[in-house]
DNA sequence: CTTCTCACG
DNA sequence: ACGTACGTGAGAAGT
C-alpha cells in the first residue's frame, strides 16, 4: 500500500493507494464504515476528456470522505477494477464534482449505467452553481473544484490540475498527452487524484449549509440533478453523423476558403481574417470606412463587408452600388473557413467509432441557468443554410422532429408580470405581435407595424431602449418612441413589474426567479437587464420542466438536444406523427395561468431537412 | 490573454 | 439625471 499524508484546513488527511489484494481488503473495511457515516466522494482520472473516442481509457477511480481517500488503479484490471465497480454499485450516497463527466466515464468504461449512478449522486458543481453561477471573470468564485475549495474549504488547497501540468512537463509530456502518458505509480498523480475526492467530500457540507442559509429550496436542488441526468442521457445517445457527406463538405469548404482567399490575395490581402490588412486594402481602393470598434480600431465586420459588396446581411444583391470584389471574396472565404473549421471539421474530430457525435451538454452553463452545448457547439449551427445541419442525422429508420415553444419568452413575461391584455391575447389564440400591432396602430396595421411591435417586445425582454430598438428594427426613432408609449399604455404591468424587479435587484444585488426559487446575481449598474434575467431564466426552467415531462411520457430515448426553446428528437419514421403530438403535449402546459405552447415539425432523415435540405 | 468577429436562441 | 438590448461557444489575429 502506498500512503500519502497531507493537510487540508489544518487537519491531517491520508491518501491510500492499494497495491495488493490484501490492500483492497483494507479498502473494503474503510468503505463499509465510511458508508455508514455518510456520503462518499467519487472521482475518476482518465486519459482525456473525449469519453467516446476509441483511445479513451479509465485510469483510476477514487473514493473518499473528509479524512481518507482511496485511489483504485482501475487500469490494472482484475480485483482492482472489480472492487471499484462493486463499491460504486454498493454506495448509497455519492458526491461528485461535475457528475455528468464521471457518470458517462463510468457508464461507458466501467459498465455502471448512468441510470444506476445518477439517482444516488449529489453534484457539488450543481450546488455551487445554485449559490453563485458567475464565472471568476464575472466576479464570482467559479464552479471549478480548485477555486471552490480555496473559498469554502482551505485557502491553501492545492491546484491539482496546475500541479499535474508541471509534472507532465518534467516528464516530457504536455497538457494533452500527460493524462494518458503519466505512469500510474507517479506520486504526484496519485496524491492529487486522492486530494480531489477529499476536497469534494469537504466541499459538500459547506455548500449545503450555504444553500440552506440562502433559503434555496431543496426541490430546486433535486430538479437540477434530474435535469443534469437528462442532459447526460442525451449526451450518451449522441447524434448520427453522415460521414460521407461531412467529409465531402469538409473538403468543399476548405477548397472554397482557399479559392476566395486567392482572389483576395490579388488585392494584397494575404490573410482574410486580418481586419487591419482589410482596412488598409479597402482604403487603398478608395473606400471609406467610418465605423470603429470599442477599442477604436477600424471596424471590418460582416455588416461593413456586406455594404461594400452591395449585399444585404442575408447575402441578397442590393443593387445600390458597384460591388467591391475584395469584399465579396473576403465574405465568402471567411464563411467557408469558419464553417469548415468550427462545424464540419469538429464533427469529424469528435465522431465515435459507431459514427455518432456526443456533444458536451452542460445543464447549468449560463448565469441565467441556460444550458450550453460544446464540442461541437450544436446550439449555434447556421440556420440560414441547411448545409451544416445536413451533416447530422436521425437514427437509422428514424426522422428528426423539432418541437419549438411559440414565443416562450414573451409568454413567460406575460405570466411573471401578470400582463392582463397580453394574457387575454395569448389565451385567445391570437398571434401576439398581430394583437399588439392592431391595438397600437389600429385595425389596418401593416407588416412594418407588426415588425415594430415584435421588435418592441424583444426590447422589453432584453431591456433595450428606444435607440437600440430603432437601430435593430430600422424604424425611425420617433416612431419607436411613439410606439413604446402606446405599448406601455397597452401593457402597463410590464413597466410596473420591471421597475419593481429593478428596485429589488438594486437593493439585494440578486434576481429571484419565482417559479423555481432560483437566485441570480445581477450587478447593480446593470439592473436594466433584470427583465431579461427573469424571462431567460424562467424560460430555461420551462424547458427543463418540459424535458422532465418528456421522460415521464417515455420519450427520453428519442431526445437528442435541448436548444433553449426547442427540443430536437430522433423518432421511428412510422410513429413520427404520434410522437410529435406527444412532444407537443409535454411542452404545452400553463405557467401561472398563461398557456405555454409548442409546435412540432417533422423532418426527414437529416436535421438539415428542417432547414430546406432535401434529405 | 485580449480583441474582434460570427454562429445561435 | 440619464440610459444601457440578453445569454452563449468558437476561431483567428495580435499583443
Amino acid at each position: 500500500m502506498k500512503v500519502f499524508r497531507y493537510e487540508i484546513a489544518s487537519e491531517p488527511v491520508t491518501v491510500h493507494v492499494p497495491e495488493t489484494t490484501n490492500d483492497l481488503d483494507e479498502f473494503w473495511e474503510w468503505f463499509y464504515q465510511a458508508r455508514g457515516r455518510g456520503p462518499i466522494a467519487v472521482d475518476t482520472e482518465t486519459t482525456g476528456l473525449d469519453v467516446f473516442s476509441s483511445t479513451f481509457r479509465l485510469r483510476t477511480v477514487q473514493f473518499g470522505d473528509a479524512h481518507d481517500a482511496w485511489v483504485l488503479p482501475y487500469e490494472r484490471g482484475g480485483y482492482f477494477a472489480s472492487s471499484a465497480r462493486d463499491a460504486l454499485a454498493r454506495a448509497r450516497h455519492i458526491l461528485i464534482h461535475n457528475a455528468p463527466y464521471d457518470w458517462l466515464v463510468l457508464d461507458r468504461h466501467a459498465g455502471i449505467p448512468l441510470e444506476d449512478l445518477a439517482p444516488w449522486t449529489t453534484d457539488t458543481r450543481v450546488l455551487a452553481a445554485l449559490i453563485d453561477p458567475r464565472q471568476p471573470q464575472e466576479g464570482g468564485i467559479g464552479t471549478g473544484l480548485k477555486p471552490l475549495s480555496a473559498y469554502w474549504v482551505d485557502p491553501a488547497s492545492p491546484d491539482t490540475q496546475a500541479g499535474l501540468t508541471a509534472v507532465f512537463r518534467s516528464l516530457g509530456l504536455t497538457k494533452e498527452t500527460g493524462w494518458a502518458g503519466i505512469p500510474l505509480e507517479d506520486p504526484t498523480f496519485l496524491l492529487y487524484a486522492g486530494l480531489d475526492v477529499l476536497l469534494t467530500a469537504r466541499l459538500e457540507p459547506k455548500l449545503r449549509r450555504e444553500l440552506a442559509r440562502l433559503g434555496v429550496r431543496p426541490e430546486l436542488v433535486t430538479y437540477e440533478h434530474e435535469i443534469a441526468r437528462l442532459c447526460a442521457h442525451m449526451q450518451r445517445t449522441g447524434l448520427v453523423l453522415d460521414l460521407d457527406y461531412t467529409h465531402q463538405l469538409d473538403r468543399r469548404l476548405r477548397d472554397d476558403a482557399q479559392q476566395y482567399a486567392d482572389q483576395a490575395a490579388r488585392y494584397g490581402v494575404t490573410n482574410v481574417n486580418s481586419t487591419a490588412q482589410l482596412a488598409e486594402a479597402f482604403v487603398g481602393m478608395g473606400e471609406t470606412l467610418t465605423e470603429r470598434t470599442d477599442s477604436g480600431a477600424v471596424k471590418v465586420d460582416k455588416a461593413v463587408l456586406s455594404r461594400l459588396a452591395d449585399l444585404s446581411l442575408q447575402g441578397e444583391p442590393l443593387d445600390t452600388r458597384t460591388p467591391n470584389p475584395l469584399a465579396v471574396a473576403v465574405l465568402r472565404s471567411k464563411r467557408a473557413g469558419k464553417w469548415g473549421k468550427a462545424y464540419a471539421r469538429t464533427f469529424l474530430d469528435t465522431v465515435d467509432a459507431a459514427g455518432r457525435v456526443h456533444p458536451f451538454i452542460s445543464p447549468l452553463a449560463a448565469r441565467t441557468g441556460r444550458m450550453s452545448i460544446t464540442r461541437p457547439a450544436l446550439q449555434t449551427l447556421p440556420s440560414s443554410d441547411a448545409m451544416i445541419r445536413r451533416c447530422l442525422l436521425a437514427d437509422d429508420g428514424h426522422v428528426v422532429i423539432s418541437t419549438d415553444f411559440s414565443a416562450v419568452e414573451m409568454r413567460v413575461l406575460a405570466a411573471l408580470a401578470d400582463v392582463r391584455r397580453m394574457k387575454e391575447a395569448i389565451s385567445g389564440g391570437e398571434d401576439l405581435h398581430d394583437f399588439t400591432a392592431r391595438l397600437v396602430f389600429g385595425r389596418n396595421f401593416t407588416k412594418a407595424h407588426r415588425k415594430l411591435a415584435k421588435a418592441i417586445g424583444f426590447g422589453k425582454v432584453y431591456g433595450g431602449g428606444a435607440q437600440t430598438i430603432s437601430r435593430q428594427s430600422g424604424a425611425p426613432i420617433e416612431d419607436v418612441q411613439r410606439a413604446l408609449r402606446a405599448y406601455d399604455k397597452l401593457y402597463p404591468e410590464i413597466r410596473r413589474a420591471a421597475s419593481r424587479w429593478q428596485r429589488e435587484a438594486f437593493q439585494t444585488g440578486m434576481v429571484s426567479i419565482s417559479a423555481t426559487g432560483r437566485r441570480l446575481p445581477l450587478d447593480r449598474d446593470r439592473t436594466y437587464a433584470v427583465t431579461n434575467y427573469m424571462c431567460q431564466s424562467a424560460a430555461r426552467d420551462v424547458l427543463g420542466q418540459s424535458m422532465l415531462n418528456t421522460e415521464s411520457a417515455g420519450l427520453l430515448e428519442y431526445c437528442r438536444l435541448p436548444i433553449h426553446d426547442e427540443l430536437l428528437a430522433s423518432v421511428p419514421k412510422k410513429e413520427a406523427e404520434e410522437i410529435a403530438r406527444e412532444f407537443e403535449k409535454c411542452m404545452t402546459w400553463p405557467l401561472y395561468g398563461v398557456p405555454i405552447e409548442a409546435e412540432a415539425e417533422i423532418g426527414g432523415r437529416s436535421w438539415g431537412s428542417l432547414y430546406g435540405a432535401d434529405y
